[in-house]
DNA sequence: AATGAATGAGCGTTCATTCAT
DNA sequence: TATGAATGAACGCTCATTCAT
């Protein structure tokens, strides 16, 4: 009986299905409402009740499947970034690159935001994307490109608070939100 | 009927009494769950849930009576800070007093986030203040202070984001919340 | 705001009513399966679940409010016997009546077996009870009714005891029911 | 397709393997909740919902199932019972190896309590105990052991009224249950 | 104006049971 | 035979909101 997995596996052809379901219909409510509403979410997904418990028996777990898409994404874009060679280039691809994906994605905001991780997958991915960025981080630092007192946490607190920024009102920002994430860019620079 | 208003005036003492009750058990609720649930808080208040109800008759308006003070505080300051002489200096005292308003008080936060308001003296300060706002933006735009493509909308997501970053997570960020809003005026240099 | 109570006063005309009717359904759910389920209850009472609520917050005082008319019955009657002379008949006429009560009473005998209270009236009843029949066990003990080992606690058990005793199975105990009350009061003298 | 039985013979070694792991986990469920979540059971004994309704098809079926251990020691001890001489000191024997075991075991007590039986094995067992009470107990009357009007199907009653009495309430009942016992024989004398 | 009783929509969660693989 | 995915009834509980007193 595998622990509960934010990626899970060798899933039956019809569990996939169903998970799949789940995970779209939820997908829309997080983006629509913040709210993750297991019982509409199953009914919309015309899927019983019993079984989105079994798929995601926790509120958490619901988040960090829905965000686990884009960790990886962002794991393998850090991973790039740690393969270039100028680092404050590598810093700010990084930086851009979490922030475009924390606009598009409630699910990662609201999973980073917290900080907290309970699927063993989710916590991995998480613990690794960390490490990484903060490899990225002490680049940039000795390079002169990021001020000295700003570590990973901050940079998580941050990038959360610029996408929610983005984010919220009742208008979204449009397509320039990119002016942002230079707002960013420019603080972070000693 | 007079319209809702966020701060009434000519209450007969025991409706004041209660409603400053009630504001006071809201504010707890709403810093401690981001909730504001009428029923709770008005058996906490030792007020029916009635009376609760002509005071404060849509969540919205009990945001906008928390956040008042605050708001009143702020135009302060921000009139303050017009009448100076350093259009840079202005500007860095307004961001910086806002941004400590909004990590106090996450009613301010919710209120200024949303960007929305529907008692009418809430709105008329509101309005006010960005105008005010607006002001000191374009000395600071103008004196050099200020990158060209912020307008008062900016700095109202970019403060939000920023007190959210301060707050969020399981550890609000401690003492040095101070470090973050330097990153934000330093973004916010040309 | 009082506490919840097992006996409120002062109920509004209509409060009362529902609260009638609520008790009615409850207590047949009880009999008949020693379940409290308040949706249902409030269903087939014709009331709201939120009233059912408002008068029954937990299990626990729903249970007591159950038991609370035999409870003061209980009480009233060891009131008598402590009052009359011959302790070996007023233990008799103790028992046999907490006998009675409990077999006819489930809500009854599931507060006194489980022996915790929540409510306040039903504590302090409860407490009364329990200290007028430890005088009538002292009598018993001095005048040679009673074994010595027995104390009022153990009677407490051994009374649901005997009424699950009467109660359990299949098919309920008859009108002949009294024989074990008499196996009861044999086994209890020294 | 064979009856249902609490003893099963001839499983296979994985399928005894099995049916141990639940009974173990039941049993544990049992004496701890007094419920059967077969969901739980199956999830915790490491095996699949599907095998743990084969094995035990009804909630009964696994309550005899878990009581058939206890039940035929406790045939074993009738038997003993009978074969000794003494009436008196046979019942009395017989009397209180029951209670300890129905103190000991929930899920006989709760069998017991219902006096019904699903499989036919236990039903057997239970019968032929029955039985062999009987003839201890038409003994015991002969002797002047017992009170006439006292038969098996009231001793049952009986027994698991005081096994309820030791193990109810908050606190269960410690070392010293065997004054309880004594009770009931003192109150089984006519 | 104040009170608080009533309502019911809605979400969280458990678990007995069936059935496809 | 074993597995575990799926189902849905049932229940617990909260809270926004209305309305009679």
């Amino acid at each position: 009986m595998p622990e509960t997995l934010a990626r899970p596996t060798g899933l039956r052809a019809d569990a996939a299905r169903n998970r799949a379901r789940l995970l779209k219909v939820a997908r829309r409510h997080h983006a629509q409402t913040g709210q993750l509403p297991l019982n509409s979410i199953a009914a919309e997904a015309g899927v019983g009740i019993g079984t989105a418990y079994r798929h995601f028996p926790s509120q958490e777990s619901l988040v960090e499947a829905l965000a686990m898409d884009a960790l990886d994404r962002l794991l393998d874009a850090v991973k790039h970034a740690i393969a270039a060679n100028d680092p404050e280039r590598a810093f700010r691809a990084m930086v851009t690159t979490a922030y475009e994906h924390l606009c598009d994605d409630t699910a990662l905001t609201a999973l980073l935001a917290g900080g907290t991780f309970t699927c063993a997958d989710a916590a991995a991915v998480a613990g690794e994307l960390f490490a990484d960025v903060d490899i990225l981080l002490r680049r940039a630092r000795e390079s002169g490109a990021l001020r000295a007192e700003i570590d990973v946490d901050d940079l998580r607190r941050l990038l959360c608070g610029f996408s929610a920024a983005a984010t919220a009102g009742p208008v979204p920002l449009g397509k320039d939100r990119e002016r942002y994430v230079e707002v960013l860019l420019g603080g972070l620079r000693p």
